[in-house]
DNA sequence: GTGATACTGGACCTGATTGTCCAATTTATC
DNA sequence: GATAAATTGGACAATCAGGTCCAGTATCAC
């Protein structure tokens, strides 16, 4: 069996949240479709059985929902007009700005010095840029490719014949 | 004993990121002259042992150099003008920007989908931010309190009577 | 109600990161 | 040259994120 090198972390992010983004984009290109865990995962490339783990952060932090049984699948919890990037990176692994002095000295306890103040700005600005961008945004961007898609071909990644999402109805 | 919890990460960076920010703000703040490891682990407040490690890396990334031997130690390999945060993050731990698509999707390969562009837009950002400030700038600094020491006290970390750093003549 | 579908949650495995320890080596000083 | 001060590098331990597996439970459809 060809197991695919995981790939590396991207820096900034986990794993866990850039699977977190690209099941949540996936959903919102679908809402208000639900979605089964093994449809996600195949469409996402993110294993399935961590995929749902995922999902479990999703769902506790109000992201999404989900419903069991036959049928059943996970769904946006809002619009996507309502979802920041940054309300899907904070569900899962909550950006941490440094509000003190990771060395502990007393006297940095408001003020923080230099290198602590310069590093805390690259993840404000980091947070305001994933703030203020929607799940909608990200759709309706019109520079590049679809999310998560081919560009013009059709989506064909080993789920033959079943890919159409379930509505409820 | 009483072994203090270690810091949890810092969403962006990681511990031995901001390890050796610590370590080489220190040493730009006494350049040119040279620390031992056993001191620059005191006043930076990180493991001795660790400390060496992540000081190889910044040696084979050519931010410091170091000198074996009685009256040895590490010190910076250029001035604090021409060491960038940048340089420092990515000598031990590069910032890896977003070029192929991680689903491996062939379209992608030269246009990001939105969602990873503006992934990468972050990343972008805070490459530039990192990339445009130099450790002498941030020694410079006004606004705030001498990086890693407090304030207006002197530092006093367990090493008594012994703090002075070595010039080698 | 029976069966198939699908999420839920807990236990477990694995590899990478973080951290420790020690023997070897280099170097200044006496 | 002997000694002490330091870095170097390898082996090893601990912790955690990423990932797997499976039994349990909820739900729909017949």
């Amino acid at each position: 069996m060809e197991l695919l090198a995981a790939d590396p972390d991207l820096f900034m992010l986990t794993q866990t949240v850039e699977y977190a983004l690209r099941a949540v984009v996936q959903l919102a290109s679908i809402a208000p479709e639900a979605s089964t865990t093994k449809e996600l995962a195949e469409i996402t490339q993110v294993p399935q059985a961590y995929l749902s783990k995922v999902l479990q952060g999703l769902r506790d932090g109000g992201i999404v929902q989900s419903q069991r049984g036959v049928r059943g699948g996970t769904s946006l919890a809002k619009s996507p007009e309502d979802l920041s990037i940054l309300d899907v990176v904070n569900a899962v692994e909550p950006i941490q700005r440094i509000r003190t002095c990771p060395l502990g000295l007393k006297s940095h306890g408001v003020k923080l010095c230099p290198l602590h103040s310069r590093l805390d700005a690259a993840l404000a600005s980091v947070e305001e840029a994933f703030g203020k961008t929607t799940l909608a945004e990200v759709l309706a961007d019109p520079n590049t490719s679809r999310p998560l898609c081919e560009s013009s071909d059709v989506v064909s990644l080993g789920n033959h014949g079943g890919t159409e999402t379930r509505s409820r109805d």
